[in-house]
Parts: C-alpha cells; sequence; structure tokens
DNA sequence: ATCCGAAGTGGACCATGGGTCCACTTCTGT
DNA sequence: ACAGAAGTGGACCCATGGTCCACTTCGGAT
C-alpha cells in the first residue's frame, strides 16, 4: 500500500505514514496558517527534522498529501470508464471531469487551501532535495498541470477554434481562489459544480466566432 | 493632490508618497517576495517605523496602492460614459468592463502578486488599525469586491436565471492565479481580454437551463 | 516669536516559522 | 553479531513582519 517499499527503511515508513496523519488531523480543524511545521512535527510525535527529510518542504508535504487525495481521479481519467474515462466525446468528459473535481475539492478544501498558501510563501532557495519522492514524475509543475492538461486537451478537441489553453487556465484558477474554497468550505461543492459546468458547456456551445 | 490634507501633516504625506513611489520602483524590477518591508522603507528612505505606522501592515501597503491603480476606472465605471458607465445595456457593460479590467491588470501585474502574496501571507493578529484610511471605504473587503459587485450585478440583470454571485467569483478568480499573472507578465493582456470576454459572453448567450 | 501638545519618526527589539546541521540511534543484509 | 547505510531530533540559524517608545518635528494658539 505505501509508495514504495523498495528503498525506505520500515521505520520511515512508519514515519511518513504518521507524518500524513498528522498534518491530515491538523487540517481537518485548523487553518492552513495556523498548521506550522513544528506542530506537525509535534503533531506526528518525531521530530522537526524528520519532517523535512521525508518531505524537504512544507510545499513537498502538502504536495504529497494532495497526491493521494487525487490519484483515484487521475486513475479513472485515464484508465477509467466513460464519461470519465477514454471513449465518450469531448464535450461529456469535460463535464464530468469538472463535477469529479468539484467533488473532491469538496472533500479537500482545506487541503487546497494549505497547498496555496505554503506554494504562495515557499522561499525561492535552492532546490537542494533529489525529487527522488514516491510517485512525483513532474516534480516542478503541481498537481494541476495534470488538470490544465486533462482541460485543454478535452477543450481544444471540443472547439479547435478555442484558446483551450488559457480557457483551461481560467477554469483551474477558480481552484486557488479564496473566495471558492471559502464557498467549498460552506458544503456548496455542488453548487460550484453546477457553475463550472454551465461555464463549460456556455463555452463550447457558444458559436464560432465571439 | 494627496488623498486628504485636512488631517496628515505635511512631512507625513511627504512619506507617505516616497514609500508609495519606492515601492512602486521595487514592483518595477523585483519579485514580490523578493520585496520586504524593510527593503521598502530603505529606498523610500524612511525608517521601518514610518512604514508601519503609515500603513498598518504588507497588506495595507500593497492594497492602498492597488486603490489608487484602479481609482480611474472605477471612477469611469460608476460616472464615466458608456458602455463602461451607466447606460449601455449589461452585456455591453460586462464586456467592456472585463477589457479594462485586464488593461488594468496588463498594466499592473506585478503590483497584483504581491497584494495576493501580501494577502496569503497575513498575519491573523489583531486590527490594531483604525481603519481611518483615507479612501476605504470598504476595509475588510479587498479591491476585488467591487468588481465582485460590478460583475454579479451586470450578470444578474443580464440574465437572471444565473448563479450571478458565483459566476463573478469565478471570474474574478483569474486575477489571482499565478498561472494568469504569469501571462500577463509575458504581455499577453488582450488575449487574457479575449478569453474572458468569450468566456462570459458565452455564459450570457447560452440557452436557459442545461 | 514662542510655546506646547499632538503627530510623526526610526531603528532596536521581539516572535514566529521555515529550513539546516550533525552527533547520535536504529535498521538490515550478510 | 557487525558494519555501514539510513534515519532521527532538536538545537540552531536567519529572514521577516510587526511592535515599542524615547525622541524629533510640526503647526495652531497666544
Amino acid at each position: 500500500m505505501p509508495p514504495a517499499a523498495r528503498q525506505e527503511r520500515a521505520d520511515a515508513a512508519r514515519n511518513r505514514q504518521a507524518i500524513l496523519r498528522a498534518t491530515e488531523e491538523l487540517l481537518a480543524e485548523h487553518r492552513p496558517e495556523e498548521i506550522s511545521m513544528e506542530r506537525v512535527a509535534a503533531a506526528a510525535g518525531v521530530g522537526k527534522g524528520t519532517v523535512f527529510h521525508r518531505f524537504g518542504s512544507r510545499t513537498g508535504l502538502m504536495r504529497e498529501l494532495m497526491l493521494q487525495r487525487v490519484l483515484a481521479l487521475h486513475e479513472q481519467v485515464t484508465d477509467g470508464p466513460p464519461p470519465l474515462g477514454p471513449g465518450a466525446p469531448p464535450r461529456d468528459r469535460l463535464l464530468a471531469f469538472l463535477d469529479a473535481v468539484a467533488a473532491v475539492l469538496g472533500r479537500n478544501k482545506r487541503l487546497m487551501a494549505a497547498l496555496g498558501h505554503a506554494e504562495s510563501t515557499e522561499r525561492q532557495g535552492g532546490d537542494r532535495h533529489g525529487s527522488q519522492d514516491a510517485h512525483a514524475d513532474r516534480s516542478p509543475g503541481s498537481v494541476y498541470s495534470f488538470w490544465h492538461g486533462h482541460i485543454a486537451g478535452l477543450l481544444a478537441e471540443a472547439n479547435p477554434e478555442l484558446d483551450a489553453d488559457l480557457h483551461a487556465y481560467l477554469i483551474i484558477a477558480a481552484f486557488h481562489s479564496p473566495a471558492v474554497l471559502d464557498l467549498l468550505d460552506a458544503g456548496e461543492a455542488d453548487r460550484l459544480a453546477r457553475a463550472l459546468r454551465r461555464s463549460a458547456a456556455a463555452l463550447l456551445d457558444a458559436p464560432g466566432s465571439e
């Protein structure tokens, strides 16, 4: 079940889990900016050094957690059945994907906010870490790069005359927005899903030029 | 020319200007996170204490600067001629407004990023400041609350059956997005304007339900 | 002109929190 | 059982936002 047992000592894996779990718990009842790395370490019952050793940075930790939460969705998208998976027409896939993302977001608003917070306050120091993280195939781009690629691809396929790349960014921008995240926090995930679907549908159904 | 002379001593006003100007200059050639308050103070030739005395916090400083940059637009919207000002049909006003905002953004990407950065890293300490700022009628909401109100209003007017509030947030979300801000930094303001117009137009022209 | 209280000032100082270091401990393959 | 690799923890470093307050400067009243 753990990412990769081949190269991580048993105790290390245990600690990694403890840290991840502790972070989740903290995230469940505190706002991101109240969660210092020191607190995470304490909650996990390990030293601060261990946390950094495992995850490199605050961003790394949040990223890893996010990756976990999102993996299932990615699999559904690439290998699953339509309309999420391949096979359905792009318009349907896009709408389904937006629904799915909204749902994931609804379950992880706090994490999302925490990731945003972490990335925005990241020190620009050297990338000392070898980025030999478990399943981090695309280290630089965050989790969203997958989403962006998927959305942009579908948009382009469904309506080649669109600036798919930018429109994809526009859609993803919603997930960074404090206002939207607050909304999610109030349990309005389905409302967001509706609006997202509607925007996308409108975009695809609209007439050719302006 | 300065906001309010009635209650601010001449030397204070001079310093305020110096600080604002220094911030602009720094913003012109450095990324937001490289600009510490201490640096701002030094560049303005004043003490750190003065900066905080005048603006309360990093966020306050950026906010004030932003407010300045955006004031003209707000006046055009409330008092100016159509299509930006009142009088034109909402659809036209909205499209014009999005164009205008994109233009303003294009000229102030760095500031925008800096504001975002400041807000996201804000300490949640007590609001010691009396918020007796010059033209800060809506202290809590940031600069965007005006935009949100305007956009939501126009959306609702043009298509009452829409979730105008949320869609307005969705549009504004674009302005927080790092990806979009980067794009602006590459001088693609008009590209953004086009995409924004297109999204909004699609939304308004779309069929009733879905 | 002078005076005096209010307003303003600057920089030492504080607290916080991310990240680094490294002597020490614990695994694990042989 | 051992050796060396892997892992650990918490003292430490340092950048930065923000506070404090003794001191200076204004500017209206006399």
